[in-house]
DNA sequence: AATACGCCCAACCGCAACGCC
DNA sequence: CGGCGTTGCGGTTGGGCGTAT
């Protein structure tokens, strides 16, 4: 026997809002407020909805200064920023981008922002030749990667050495430069923030999985997840090279499409519209490549000898990992 | 003009977290 | 501490609309 249903689905309208509808909802709550019970609100008012479906429509359309459509650059640097920081906690990045939902980044995130960055991918990767292909592989056999753990890849979630988030972290980030900082503290770097990054994050990667112990990865595991309302995998990850280990494939990437494969590891080399105040900078703190939108040739990965650039790289791979469909595959990938 | 196709977005669904008893 | 109801979240769906053929 399942779950009772949160209402009697046989009695209750579903599809589109008439006006009727709303008015009656926004008036209701702009008096009384929700009455913190969202079921009952509904039947006190007369409406033959659910009250979740009461809930999604005032938090996505009737609420107050709630702004629909013509998302502006600076949302769009943003959404894509903690998109590859933190994935698709549209509930987080919502939270940045007052008059935002979370449905509404989503829809625009899953219509046009992702095809936007894609594209320019697939444009940049369609670019190059095969010959490059081959040489990205053959230094991705140098690259520290994640054991897969029954068979689903599992890339780290974080610096070992981020310190502990505190509650006060969790308030939302009203402005650019707390975007930043909450950047920073997730891998990223900003070309104006020289002197705070590097004093913010020491990030020793690759690191030699001999020298941490699983206490200490499963703390920093749990001190980033505490970010989250939802904590992700618990699991603690361990590297390992597989520098001359054997096939030429990575590990946790041999189960996905090469082709998807690949996308991933191209993920960061060329610009990316959107994403112009996400940048990583070189080991000497000149303004450079990040690892979002990084410039570095493919047959330059030195990007793996500083520390922090690996970071992102992993940030970058390990979203696109976690996020990217098969469809998306289907689509980028096939062609 | 008719049809097919693709895009966009509001709304739904299922699940996990939360909070109360 | 466990059960139950509610809330919040993220993924998915389906219909409207614009564009291409």
């Amino acid at each position: 026997m399942g779950r009772a249903p949160c209402c009697d689905k046989a009695n209750v309208k579903k599809g589109p809002w008439s006006p009727e509808e709303d008015a009656k909802l926004k008036a209701y709550i702009e008096q009384h407020g929700t009455g913190g019970n969202w079921i009952a609100l509904p039947q006190k008012i007369g409406l033959k909805r659910c009250g979740k479906s009461c809930r999604l429509r005032w938090l996505n359309y009737l609420r107050p200064n709630i702004k629909h459509g013509g998302f502006s650059e600076e949302e769009d640097d943003i959404i894509c920023s903690l998109y590859i920081s933190i994935g698709s906690r549209w509930s987080i990045i919502a939270a940045q981008l007052p008059g935002r939902t979370d449905n509404d980044i989503k829809n625009y995130w899953n219509t046009r922002l992702k095809k936007k960055l894609l594209g320019k991918q697939r444009k940049e990767q369609a670019r190059r030749s095969g010959c490059v292909k081959q040489e990205i592989k053959r230094e991705a056999d140098n690259f520290m990667i994640p054991v897969v753990m029954n068979q689903t890849p599992y890339w780290p979630q974080l610096p070992l050495d981020i310190p502990p988030t505190s509650p006060n972290q969790e308030a939302p980030l009203k402005d650019q430069s707390s975007i930043k900082n909450l950047l920073i503290q997730l891998g990223g770097r900003f070309s104006d923030d020289h002197q705070q990054t590097t004093t913010t994050t020491s990030i020793q990667r690759p690191f030699d999985v001999s020298m941490v112990t699983q206490d200490q990865i499963y703390a920093s595991s749990m001190s980033i997840n505490s970010m989250n309302s939802t904590p992700r995998s618990q699991l603690p990850y361990t590297h390992y090279n597989v520098s001359g280990a054997g096939p030429n494939v990575i590990q946790g990437l041999e189960n996905l499409p090469v082709e998807l494969s690949e996308l991933l590891l191209y993920s960061n080399e060329q610009p990316l519209d959107g994403l112009e105040s996400f940048y990583a900078m070189d080991v000497n703190g000149s303004t450079g490549t990040s690892s979002v939108e990084s410039s570095t040739t493919l047959g330059d990965i030195s990007y793996f000898s500083y520390p922090q650039m690996a970071l992102d790289y992993e940030a970058c791979q390990q979203s696109m990992l976690q996020h990217a469909s098969f469809e998306e595959y289907k689509y980028f990938g096939s062609q």
